[in-house]
DNA sequence: AGGTTCAAGGAAAACGTGTTCCGTATGTTT
DNA sequence: AAACATACGGAACACGTTTTCCTTGAACCT
């Protein structure tokens, strides 16, 4: 025996209390059918009496939609992640849907179960993000699906991202209007998709104004450091486009630590606009913002459509805003 | 006309196929009622067949359970509601029930609408988390609730925190045993609780060996940079014990700045064990580990407790961990 | 043989809502 | 005055599951 009964108010509590029928007054708070003003005001306030709130398991059941859309993530402690997820949220709420949490951990066994889940609880939509740019493998549901931020490797998918070229394209433009005539790079793995497109990207913006070949190495404050003695050991540079503000940090910190002064010896760019280390590096970043909040809240949107019966609309690139600081402008 | 029908076989399609009845199939599937084996197996291998997934609304609705729980935060950006927010995830899911977010963004409004969208979903709970550990305002629902980092309030609630005294006291237990006479600490403003308890915590068990005045600023690199030049301008320490991991790596960045070697001249403790921060330090901090997941887990578990029936339990302090690297070991 | 017990499975109700269909009263038109 | 449109509101059903009874037949006991 559970407790003798929350004695949460019904909707035929409603309808007593206000002496109608129980579909009278579901017409009522909904707004629907033909009813007197004086009727729906009655009900109303009898339902604020009673401090009514639907049941959405029931208006789910009835109306076909669980007004639930899931989200799978393969690592929701990213620092990409987050931003997005937060973003749908914030659009779903709007149109008065919850979101669902699902963290897989990068398992497929975890994931499968998910999905089962979210099968289970008729979820109207579901958003697959993840912490790289790769493409991934598409999940198969009999519901509309988004991906954000890694795309699906079907193009016939419906997927939004990030246009990484054309936000490594903007810091080099930046960089050559400042005046800055020679160049390096230096970035991720090459095995990571996002190090390479930004790389290429930086190679065919830059032009003549790049001096070397593109630096890759890990993501790491270490390797900003290590790959500034590497990089002026063999040349003269007047400007650092870094892959990432955690190794723009670390070329920044090891400039300075030879006497180097940034940006009136040599500019450096970062990407991501990740607060921690853009604000905190000194001098403060000149960095590219990934707008993902924005991209979290556009796929929302798209999921919605979706739901409301849109057809998939393939891969959709969005921009990047650059955030000039003291990095290349001084102060 | 929103499409001819998924499709999606109920569970009387199940029923058919196995020729059995509903409740038989329900029975067989469940693993409930009295059944012959071969029935069971008979309906199994048809649901297998159709390829059946329960609708949980309907499980929902007939359970007077929505196996859903709410998790209200007031801002889920924040690197400690994520590690919250991910451990309860996977506390729950091993239990098969699904957790929606709702991120409040530090809005009452917003927090309203939440709760009333949780309400009507029947939600089975709610966590509570923020980005503080000061004590909030407790909500009001006819559901059981827990609070996460940030506790309620009201003491008769539920709420899991970390235990912060504890937590300030293992490190400079730390510094002591490692022989340091002549300790210093480093905190945020004196308006956060945190900054406060971790404060009063490292006074009382340094004892003596503490030679200034707790200093309080904000929780940032730069205030630790600073901290030290206010610091060694009057005062011989062989120790900086610091409120954050952010605050010691500034301190350490000017230790090495000002030639003074870490940990041989002055050993440097941080708080938080935030990985970008800690790893990122030159050298790696020895701090605190919060073990936030930790703290999600053990608040989801209390609240499926809660949900079972058992009664509140009152403000519950987790153990937090050192961990000890560089920065006071040496190499 | 007649009664009791038990396994097996079906019929129906319950959960809470939304919606379709239908009856009634009221007012309007010829 | 009769025919008719319209506003209003109620009865019934649908959504998909679980669960509580109830029926049936067989086995068992005295």
């Amino acid at each position: 025996m559970p407790s003798p009964r929350p004695a949460v108010p019904r909707i035929t509590d409603v309808a007593a209390l206000a002496g109608v029928s129980t579909s009278t007054a579901s017409k009522a708070l909904n707004d629907t059918g033909q009813l007197r003003e004086e009727t729906r005001a009655r009900v109303r306030r009898a339902a604020e009496q009673l401090g009514f709130t639907p049941d959405s398991r029931g208006r789910a059941l009835s109306s076909g939609r669980s007004y639930t859309v899931g989200l799978i993530t393969t690592d929701s402690s990213g620092r990409f992640s987050i931003p997005i997820m937060l973003g749908a949220e914030d659009a779903l709420s709007a149109g008065e849907m919850a979101l669902v949490l699902c963290d897989t951990r990068d398992d497929p066994l975890r994931e499968s179960h998910y999905l089962k889940s979210l099968v289970s609880r008729r979820v109207d939509g579901i958003i697959v993000t993840g912490r790289r740019t790769e493409p991934r493998a598409p999940i198969d549901v009999p519901i509309p699906v988004v991906y954000a931020f890694s795309p699906s490797t079907d193009p016939a998918d419906t997927s939004v991202m990030v246009d990484d070229h054309g936000g490594a394209a903007s810091t080099v433009r930046h960089l050559l209007t400042l005046g800055r005539q020679r160049i390096a790079h230096v970035t991720g793995p090459a095995t990571h998709r996002s190090a390479v497109v930004r790389a290429a990207a930086t190679v065919s913006t830059a032009g003549d104004a790049l001096v070397a070949e593109p630096l890759h190495g890990e993501w790491s404050e270490r390797w900003g450091r290590h790959a500034v003695d590497v990089l002026l050991r063999t040349t003269d540079v007047d400007a650092i486009s870094c892959g990432s503000d955690q190794i723009a940090r670390g070329v920044c910190d090891r400039l300075r630590e030879l006497g180097r002064a940034v940006p009136d010896d040599i500019a450096v760019t970062g990407y991501d606009n990740w607060s921690v280390m853009a604000l905190a590096s000194r001098p403060p970043l000149t960095t590219v913002d990934l707008q993902l909040e924005q991209l979290g809240r556009r796929t929302a949107q798209l999921l919605l459509e979706m739901i409301g019966g849109a057809s998939s609309s393939g891969l959709l690139e969005l921009p990047t805003e650059l955030i000039p600081r003291e990095s290349t402008l001084g102060t």
